[in-house]
DNA sequence: ATACAATGATACAATTAGTACAATTAAAGG
DNA sequence: CCTTTAATTGTACTAATTGTATCATTGTAT
């Protein structure tokens, strides 16, 4: 069975739990079509190795998406994300995904002290800028 | 992971209090470089043993320094310098942080997958809300 | 003496790691 | 084939590490 990279990539220094992470990062990566319905995640042991943390870190954040019936944890076979993911689950999780990390974006930057002209533009030049820069 | 050693000189008969001469003495180092942003701080525990003080008394250096934004102490891991800490910076540092901070977000929304205007919708819609929740 | 600030003691909570175990699969032996 | 055995995988429980919260103690100024 294919058995997906899954390239995470932790900030230890996020303030985020390691846990959160790999769970947000698996809800992203599902989101966007990384991973699709039916693929194998790969073991505790695995993924742990790879993001040099303790495996029951990695167990603890695939019985959260467990529990969400986001993936299905089968001891002794493996770990799969769930087959029957409905579109709008799918179409919800990948909402979500842009909303939590926006929201973490503005809040960030008005505690910063900008205000909401000097972000909504700062927003629009990336945007511009990252457009020009794949249409190149 | 590299946690520095953060050699401090405590003078118990200054008059100022122990936590007030952490707090000091942290953020020199932090503005002459000796400190740098992601570095982790000792732990409370081991810190105090250093200094011959109570846990608690770093503890309170600590909880200080990450109400002024400038460590970020997290339960169960440890304390780390903040890696963007900017009300304090000069107003010319202040634009570029608005700029990095809005690069890495939109660079990121991309790599998910997500559209220019789903992105300008969503950070329209953050604002609204962030002004709603202030104003109330 | 009293009040208050600083420090210490103790118990707690959150995160991550360690160890032993159970379920499943696959391989080996007959 | 069928049974046994080993390997792989997730689970459960416990321990270790770290910061937090609350209250007690100490010292000093008034």
């Amino acid at each position: 069975m294919a058995e997906k990279k899954l390239s995470l990539h932790l900030d230890f220094h996020s303030g985020l739990p390691i846990y959160t992470q790999i769970v947000n990062q698996i809800q992203n990566q599902l989101a966007n079509g990384t991973l699709m319905p039916g693929d194998q995640l790969p073991t505790v042991r695995a993924l742990a190795q790879e993001l040099r943390v303790n495996f029951n870190t990695v167990a603890r954040a695939y019985r959260i998406l467990d529990e969400a019936r986001i993936i299905s944890t089968q001891q002794g076979r493996g770990t799969y994300i769930t087959e029957i993911l409905l579109p709008y689950v799918a179409e919800k999780l990948r909402d979500e995904s842009l909303a939590a990390l926006t929201k973490r974006y503005v809040d960030e930057a008005i505690r910063l002290g900008f205000s909401e002209r000097e972000i909504s533009q700062m927003v629009r030049d990336n945007l511009k800028s990252a457009k020009e820069a794949k249409d190149k």
